[in-house]
DNA sequence: AATGAATGAGCATTCATTCAT
DNA sequence: TATGAATGAATGCTCATTCAT
């Protein structure tokens, strides 16, 4: 309603944040030039300018929440102590996630299934596993960091899509059987992937 | 081509299966009314008579692809002996799986993660994920049965999403760390979600 | 749901009710054979084998809403007494038709509606009109008679599309007007309109 | 045909025009986005990007045709005269309206009744009888305003309907019956009614 | 006599993108 | 630089009617 507004910096973050809440709310399928454009109160023409494709925007925007979440991982009390309980640790802070949070987890989810079939996403997909490699580094090796990483995928999609409620005990349970080492040795000491170039 | 197909039995079935050719070849947001009837050579009103809505026309390409798969995991031979070696078996299955029908798995994880934003999917993957148990049904309790499918799906997903190459001794540690009981019982004996109704 | 019905007299009658529960809901745009066919739960192609076009149903739903309709206005209690206030009684039947009927004052005028445009309507719509003017007949001439519905459709208008209750009072004295015949004598005595030959 | 037209002002105000044409020719029913786009012979999305939906397009159209005929009815010589014979003066109107602009008289009364079921048409219904009160503003007081209108929305609507010529006669007698307030006063002073904001 | 299948036309609407200003 | 207008393709879906059974 407030249209004249020729001089306006930051106009891409308002973009941006507009874009996040969008897709947050209606799923990727939801977001176009129009509903971002509406959302973030901007004329339709200026998410054209500022973003080449819808592609462009939505990496912005998920690499935003992407570094937001990441944040939040590495900041989370369960993760200080230096010989926290890992297992029960990862535990807690999914089920916190998933209680307080649905929302951006289903979006964390919902990017990875973009990403399956646009390449353009694999990037940051990626990066999002690497969030949480990094916040697990020393405390594990590579290997079983990954195997966390899998198992806290696959229940965190477990419960998303059933209707069970979240039971932090089990996934305790299962995170630890992932962590006992001593069972079975990782037997490939995996490298970091490549890398892609990450825009577009 | 062939228009003048008035009378035309199992037409309802071949529109389901050039859906999943369509599904699998350009994901599920490729599928539309006109993408289906030119796959299927049906005129467009054809789709729109069988099915009330995409939803419905989806769900039933899906549970045929379900049935398929869940029949070819339960007779795959890694299974059979019945003192297999359950981590190594699922290991070689889901290498074999992800090498020979690749398209196949991105469908089905592609499911998996849509099902998020569209409740009518939901009891499909949940389904899905049945189908796997089933498939393990007698192998081992079931908590271990429900982490072995978690384990799975996130190292699916990992290497769908990656650049790695599927490297079939990780996958068959980590799934052999997930059998290994003796670690930490499973503390809580989940109970099957509720399954709801199938057929719409 | 109870599908194999093969006999079943009496069906024409209820695709006509359930036409006119139809039109009552969602207006004569609503109608359609799929929607005709699903209120009164028989086969989409028992509609058009009962009725060769939908106007022809519409026509029998309509001219059944008309006898309805006529029969509760002659059977009046308001218009029974021989020396009843003719203005006042009328103005009485309007508002309880208003308040309780909203519906169905809604479907009559909608019907002058579609007669606009549809020719097929418009016998329906003078048989209406007749209904009215015969549940008249003997309490006043006929260009007086002729007034008071014009009045009356007149007033129904005002009262359904704009924001005002209604008031009784108002019509009453309106409807007297017209009904002063010192005031100006009828010039023209009107001749019964040609009835056109009623279906297709 | 003239199709390389990209800069094009007042675009907006020829897609009214046609929808205006279009709707008296063929009734509201007639209204798509396409026959419109065809009529003013611009692109089918244009019509969409100027209007946001069918409805916003009927209101504009409806709004203007209101406009034109409002003007015309308080420029009309025969309510000039201060002390002319209002009921005289409606009747002659009414029957050169009638007989010279049959379209548009049908497409007032279309409107009228569409609104019964469109509520976004009400306001413009309203508009409608507004105008013609407008008229008679000063002539009499607002009660035997609103019984004017109201005599002759039904006898338009009777000349409309039935099969009859118009008879200017009848219809000065009886608009003279509605003016004539010795006969019984105007019980209640109706207020205006709630004018909707007008413009979209 | 009755009906499910079939169909081609049509519908409103959304869309990413281009372009003239 | 910024943006409103423009556009052609595509979307899901409804429809009256026809037709083979």
């Amino acid at each position: 309603m407030a249209r004249p507004r020729r001089y306006d910096p930051d106009r891409r973050e308002r973009i941006v944040d507009a874009a996040l809440r969008v897709v947050g709310r209606d799923g990727i399928a939801g977001l176009s030039h129009r509903t971002v454009a509406a959302e973030a109160d901007v004329p339709l023409g200026s998410t054209t300018y500022h973003f080449g494709s819808l592609d462009e925007l939505l990496v912005a925007a998920l690499r935003r929440a992407n570094a937001t979440f990441g944040q939040a991982l590495r900041e989370s009390p369960e993760l200080a102590g230096p010989d926290a309980d890992l297992a029960a640790a990862l535990a807690r802070i999914m089920g916190r996630w998933l209680d307080e949070d649905r929302g951006e987890v289903e979006l964390a989810y919902e990017l990875y299934l973009a990403a399956l079939r646009r390449p353009a996403l694999r990037p940051v997909a990626e990066e999002w596993a690497g969030e949480v490699r990094a916040a697990l580094a020393g405390r594990t090796d590579l290997a079983t960091a990954r195997g966390l990483v899998a198992m806290m995928d696959g229940l965190c999609l477990m419960y998303l899509l059933g209707g069970h409620r979240y039971q932090e005990g089990y996934a305790r349970a299962m995170l630890a059987r992932v962590l006992d080492e001593g069972s079975e040795a990782p037997v490939v000491p995996l490298s970091e992937p490549p890398t892609a170039p990450t825009d577009t």
